[in-house]
RNA sequence: GGAACUGUGGUGUAGCGGUUAACAUGUCGGCCUGUCACGCCGAAGAUCGCGGGUUCGAUUCCCGUCAGUUCCGCCA
């Protein structure tokens, strides 16, 4: 029979009992980790939000409390009154936070049975996520699980603490807002008082906050949960958090450098380990150039090297052709790997597959001389010239692709990873920052046969390329930004655009008709014939940062209750079908889940 | 929309065209006053994810399906 606390209230937590606690009177509340009984005498670790200590029963000091002891499982909650003490020489934990002293155990109240647990409450269990996501509640009972949100808590404190010393002003902004159509998936929220008629969940504030730049608040900020209808992955989940932000009367580098400020501030706080600025810059077009990624991870270096002029001369028609058409070639010195096996290269190259590369070239550099397939291709002076610029010596391994560039920079950007993960190449310890600048302000879709925002429609295009919006698209750079930590991106932003015209122009330019961008943005332009002040921001996915911070793999670890890859919650099976009387209501037909087979 | 991997006692794994389906851990019972991954003795616990096919015979091979994970597309 469990108990009731009965008067029985905590004085102090399991984990933060210390060796001048002793003598003292205490009342413990916990869990049960563990129960070692040895007959005549039972210990039981008990565990709190703070970590464990050794409870002691005996039958000579307690015997109703060591009776009930004997009834105690794991995981079951009990509240201990008893008193600490030093534990006896030869007996100190040393791997135990706690482990000089144990409490002697006088009264003991089971508050709680508990069932068997389906795995072990203790880190680096050895479980699948299906498990610990279904039985999330005990899966964050565990101290590696819990320092994850005290970190998040830690994070977004801090965050708070500084933007409201330098003047930010958190503002809420809806979370039932008006569909757009740029953009990802919304996720859709049925009016009942408007039949047919539809909000959407935010993919961010976007809208709101520059409209609060329009009413004047010249600096906000909110951590805001933002939704998007896409297919998941271990970095991405449906729903996310943001730290979103907005100044007025900015340029670029008065966004760069106060989000940069606050980063340095807030994760060197909430890690206790000190981040150094200013973060070095990049441009867009360098980034892609020098690490075929706009988010390069600089920890190791193996960047990209052009030999287009080479390859063009040469007699590799493969090499030549894509070169005479502009394209990519390209290599990588994967230094001391010349003892890939054939093997270690097909599976490279079906990595480099992938991402587009229809395949991969390679150079091994021995004493002896260049191993490579394609070497017959090449005259000596040829591959004299390559090696040089590659600066191979003998041991290493070039590889080299040829295509289009947007193929081939994705291919060699993922490739130079791959390469720096099996070898080794990443210092974990490392945070390295960088800012990637100039963004390009347009890209062509293929599919839809128009150009598309790259960051998003209300993004300012550099002042230089004004003149270009109109004619070449193409090589038209925006004022957007992305902060980049470790090859992932942390955030990213841009100064907006603040006229009516320019926007307009820009909505026309992305295929909006003036009627189309009317009904869905006549509010934002509307509100732009008002006064308002030239403005930019950026936001940060605080999920992402986090996980960066605690090392971990996923995002799902630094979310107390996220969702699996097919956007469901394993814990409360949502989502779930409802009632006709709530379908009505919001006069939906009833859809009933496709037939088996079907 | 596409590709790959995984699915076997509660949990984590092994296994194989014919097995009494193995091991670890956990669970339950007994013993034990200094353990801390306690120890010792004993016991229970599995329609091998689901459906179909091939076969004399399928946990094993094939197809489908469901679930989980990773990736491509997608994610302004």
């Amino acid at each position: 029979m469990s108990e009731a606390l009965g008067g029985m209230k905590r004085s102090i937590y399991c984990g933060l009992l210390k060796a001048r606690d002793a003598g003292k009177e205490v009342v413990l509340t916990g869990w049960v980790q563990r129960r070692r009984d040895h007959g005549g005498l039972i210990f039981i670790d008990l565990r709190d939000r703070y970590g464990l200590v050794q409870i002691v029963f005996s039958q000579d000091v307690a015997k109703e409390a060591f009776a009930k002891a004997e009834t105690v499982r794991n995981e079951y909650v009990m509240a201990v009154k008893g008193q600490v003490r030093l534990r006896l020489e030869g007996t100190v934990n040393e791997n135990l936070a706690t482990g000089e002293i144990e409490v002697y155990a006088e009264e003991l109240k089971i508050l709680n049975k508990a069932k068997t647990p389906p795995f072990y409450i203790e880190d680096g269990v050895a479980v699948d996520e299906l498990m610990r996501l279904k039985y999330r509640y005990l899966d964050l009972r565990r101290p590696e699980m819990r320092k994850c949100l005290e970190l998040r808590h830690k994070t977004t404190m801090a965050m708070r603490h500084y933007l409201d010393k330098e003047g930010f002003l958190e503002v809420e902004t809806p979370i039932l807002q008006k569909s757009t159509p740029e953009g990802a998936r919304d996720y859709l929220v049925p009016s009942r008082i408007y039949p047919g008629e539809f909000f959407a969940l935010p993919q961010s504030p976007q809208l709101f906050k520059q409209i609060l730049m329009v009413s004047g608040i010249d600096k906000y900020f909110q951590i805001a949960r933002c939704f998007r209808d896409e297919d998941l992955r271990a970095d991405r989940q449906p729903e996310f958090t943001q730290l979103d932000m907005e100044m007025s009367f900015v340029e670029v580098d008065d966004i760069l450098e106060t989000a940069e400020k606050m980063i340095t501030r807030v994760m060197g706080e909430a890690m206790g380990k000190e981040i150094k600025g200013p973060f070095p810059r990049l441009t867009w077009e360098e980034a892609m150039n020098r690490y075929g990624s706009d988010k390069p991870d600089t920890r190791f270096g193996m960047e990209l090297v052009d030999i287009a002029d080479i390859a063009k001369a040469s007699e590799f028609k493969v090499f030549a052709a894509v070169a005479q058409n502009g394209g990519w070639v390209r290599g990588i010195n994967a230094k001391g790997c010349a003892g890939y096996s054939r093997k270690d290269l097909d599976d490279l190259t079906k990595y480099a597959g992938i991402y587009g590369a229809k395949g991969l070239a390679w150079i091994i550099v021995e004493e002896e001389g260049l191993k490579s397939p394609i070497a017959k291709f090449f005259t000596q002076e040829q591959l004299e010239a390559i090696c040089r610029r590659m600066e191979a010596c003998p041991g290493d391994l070039l590889m080299f692709v040829a295509a289009e560039r947007p193929i081939a920079a994705d291919s060699l950007g993922h490739l130079r990873l791959e390469i720096a993960k099996r070898e080794n190449l990443i210092n974990p310890e490392d945070f390295n920052f960088l800012w990637v600048t100039q963004f390009p302000l347009f890209e062509y879709d293929a599919e839809d046969k128009r150009w598309v925002a790259v960051h998003h429609p209300f993004t300012a295009p550099m002042d230089e390329d004004i003149p270009y919006l109109e004619t070449d698209q193409a090589r038209v750079r925006s004022k957007a930004y992305d902060m980049v930590l470790n090859g992932t991106e942390l955030g990213g932003g841009s100064i907006r655009i603040h006229q009516r015209d320019v926007q307009q122009l820009m909505f026309k330019l992305l295929g909006l008709d003036e009627e189309e961008s009317n009904e869905k943005f006549g509010f934002l332009l509307e509100a732009f014939d008002y006064g308002t002040p030239p403005h930019g921001g950026i936001a940060f996915g605080l999920d992402r940062m986090v996980m960066l911070m605690a090392g971990r793999e996923s995002i799902r670890d630094v979310i107390a209750f996220p969702k699996t890859q097919s956007s469901s919650c394993l814990l409360t099976q949502a989502p779930c079908p409802v009632g006709e009387k709530q379908l009505k209501e919001l006069h939906i037909k009833a859809v009933l889940p496709p037939a088996k087979g079907e």
